[in-house]
DNA sequence: ATCAACTCTGAAACTTGTTCTAGATTAACG
DNA sequence: CGTTAATCTAGAACAAGTTTCAGAGTTGAT
């Protein structure tokens, strides 16, 4: 409830952009060790070298912690990506390399990825707005991927439910109950509905 | 980490199983006032008349207890469904319908859906056994609600994908950051690669 | 009925997220 | 510079989940 975050508002000064900065990296790394139970409030804290009632000034709590740091882990994502764009054939088959692709990023740092996606679905309405900054990030690359001028309605629908799908997979995933061949197939059946009833007429498409 | 639960193991004795009831109805109830935040694990020991330490033998964490608040849950859920089953005509319809008609049980007691389906996602490896179960039982009811002899594979398929949907969007509802009639168009949308590409050309067929 | 093993109770202790306070530092401005 | 408001620090304090422990109560087998 305090401040921050928003481009908005008051502007930082340099030290405090830089002590923003030391939060956002000592999280990281916590968070790369143990996973969301290794990102101590005080930990982080010292580790940034800052007080434990900064800490608290900069983000109001763990979880807006944690997503600030998802925030941040997808923008570089997003870069990266369009560096490298991807190079299927249909707009299907380059959002589930794309999504694959991030999710191998993401096996790279399992328990980064285990504290930012449990402090996503834990947040409660006082994280909304970061929440859905981290839901307009996802869905741009997602939109991204498609390289479509005009996505229809039904696009659009399909991509939200991708959404769901990536996210309830990764959650599934990083909990242990699902393989990464499941999440790749389910992945793939939800991007089937890019190209939809309309698109089967167009073409079966492979791959 | 302690024992319980699985039908296995010991047989709970008669005052015992009277009183994990005494517990999961604390639970529901308190969670039915504030929430996930309502449901103090003393507050329960105290309303279900426990020792605080026989609250956690019988359930090992406040999520443990929660996710099996929602077992409980479910399962009144899908005696109630079988009496009334959807009347669709496709299986896409029927489990749209369901799944619909869950939703609004859930919304005349929303706070009760926050602590579950918190619960459920904040739920890390050691409950993953318990999260399975409860993720076989919406299984069940989807697969009920399709009304299918035999689902093909990408049928199969679409269920995952349906049930992710599912749960995800229920997170953004609940999070305040989407409305019913998007729930309800997400689910749909989901709900269309049930009788996916495959089913357009031959036939919905029903059993 | 008796003994041993297990379970339950009540209460304190410990952990970690969060809040609060008093004083030191810093930044902006004259 | 000197002043004033905002920020930062160190550390105590509080809240709720979890653990622990000694003793009372139950249970089951003999």
């Amino acid at each position: 409830m305090t401040v921050e975050g928003r481009p908005a508002s008051p502007p930082l000064t340099a030290r405090q952009e830089a002590r923003r900065r030391r939060i956002l990296h000592a999280s990281a790394r916590l968070a790369g060790r143990g996973g969301f139970d290794a990102v101590q409030m005080r930990e982080v804290a010292e580790a940034a070298e800052v007080a434990l009632g900064t800490l608290y000034r900069y983000f109001p709590s763990k979880v807006h912690l944690l997503v600030a740091t998802m925030q941040d882990q997808l923008d570089g994502l997003h870069a990266t990506l369009r560096k490298r764009p991807p190079a299927g054939e249909g707009p299907a088959e380059r959002v589930a390399e794309t999504l694959m692709r991030a999710f191998r990023a993401l096996q790279r740092e399992p328990q980064l990825a285990d504290a930012m996606v449990r402090a996503l679905t834990f947040a409660d309405r006082s994280v909304s707005a970061e929440v859905d900054a981290v839901s307009r990030r996802t869905t741009a690359i997602i939109l991204d991927a498609m390289r479509l001028e005009h996505p229809t309605p039904e696009q659009l629908a399909a991509v939200r439910v991708i959404e769901h799908t990536w996210h309830s997979a990764l959650v599934t995933w990083l909990s242990g109950r699902a393989s990464i061949a499941q999440v790749r197939l389910d992945i793939e059946t939800a991007c089937r509905l890019i190209d939809g009833p309309g698109a089967v007429r167009g073409r079966p498409r492979e791959g």
